[in-house]
DNA sequence: CGCTCCAACCGCCACT
DNA sequence: GAAGTGGCGGTTGGAG
């Protein structure tokens, strides 16, 4: 089972630190197992946190054996942390664990330099503070998340939900994910491009919510699509279509849909066996070729290694967990839409 | 990998 | 005047 560390410092958000213990916790393999360990250590086992103090069973020592570190944030970032922490967390990330901070935890993870030459994101009000106070990060105040392979930074809180779905399917997979995000009764999974401010439709008002259309549009996948074509079922000029679904969704129509081909053609090849050159088909890209170039830049990997990892970590039941870890760190070494070495999406 | 072509996107602005 | 719409055209980037 992969092992998750939640780090609780003091003053640490409630809701940073509830979100991957909810998800992670929840989260369940294909055979309805828990996925997930989860454990939250603190500092001498304590924590303080607003209205209330946390204890837990796990002290700092529990980060040496995480395959996963998440990073809640705290309510005061001019506070430093303490150096135990921060040798705690340093001396984890030479192991091949995965370090990932909800918003305002990305300071931590700047103070203790692993986020130096690296993009890295995190709450907007925060976002200025950061990128001055440590100049070699290249923080983009814009997205919801930031996937740099190994290390991983979130925006306020909501946006690490989004983030923990997405660790959740480089796991195990998109269809696991789709499940922790209904358990959660997410509308939407929100790809780490997204714009942090995204304009809530007030019902009522005006041309009214696009929500409908996104789920015709998952329906139709399949069909060629045009952007124009969408407008104008919606009964919108392309212009105004384009702006609503800025606002509403926070990316552009064509990137979005790219998206939705791809975690529909992962579900594809999860659950299936065609061949690359059908899933392709099904999901309406034009060809394979197209569908290796959007898989990639989502996923970080290849349609065809995404299911040799897929399989291989979930058929055999024995030696489960070890295959786990060691095969998305194998497939996936600097995975995600943001990742360094996978081309950019937004931006 | 590089090329060509066209859809997509967005700033600008006139118009309701 | 404020707010929203949509057409135009230039640029970009994706598809083949």
């Amino acid at each position: 089972v992969h092992d998750v560390c939640v780090l609780a410092l003091d003053g640490v958000v409630a809701f940073d630190l509830a979100v991957p213990v909810e998800v992670f916790t929840r989260a369940t393999d294909r055979d309805g197992e828990r996925a997930y360990r989860v454990r939250i250590c603190a500092a001498g086992r304590a924590a303080r946190s607003g209205l209330f103090t946390l204890r837990t069973e796990h002290d700092l020592s529990a980060l040496a054996d995480a395959g996963t570190i998440i990073v809640p944030g705290t309510d005061d970032v001019s506070q430093p942390t303490p150096p135990a922490v921060l040798a705690a967390l340093r001396a984890a990330a030479l192991s091949s664990v995965r370090i990932a901070s909800v918003c305002s935890g990305a300071f931590v993870l700047a103070e203790a330099g692993l986020l130096d030459g690296l993009r890295a994101t995190t709450h907007w009000l925060a976002a200025p503070l950061l990128a001055a106070r440590y100049p070699g990060i290249r923080v983009d105040p814009d997205v919801l998340y930031v996937d740099e392979g190994r290390i991983l930074t979130s925006a306020g809180a909501a946006a690490g939900l989004d983030l923990c779905l997405h660790l959740v399917r480089r796991d195990l997979g998109a269809d696991a994910a789709g499940h922790a995000a209904r358990l959660c009764v997410m509308p939407l999974e929100r790809a780490g491009g997204q714009a942090q401010f995204i304009e809530h439709a007030t019902p009522g008002a005006g041309g009214g919510s696009l929500e409908a259309a996104l789920e015709w549009t998952r329906r139709h996948l399949h069909e060629p699509l045009r952007v124009v074509d969408l407008a104008r079922r919606v009964g919108m000029s392309e212009r105004t279509f384009n702006r609503r679904f800025r606002e509403q969704v926070g990316t552009t129509p064509a990137r979005w849909l790219a998206r939705e081909r791809v975690l529909r053609a992962q579900r594809l090849l999860e659950s299936s066996d065609l061949p690359v050159e059908q899933v392709a088909d099904r999901v309406g890209f034009g060809s394979a070729v197209t569908l290796r170039q959007r898989f990639g830049a989502v996923v970080g990997t290849s349609p065809q290694a995404w299911r040799q990892a897929f399989r291989a970590a979930t058929t055999p039941r024995l030696e489960t967990d070890d295959r786990v870890r060691s095969g998305v760190a194998e497939v996936a070494p600097n995975a995600g839409e943001y990742g360094g070495r996978v081309r950019t999406y937004d931006s």
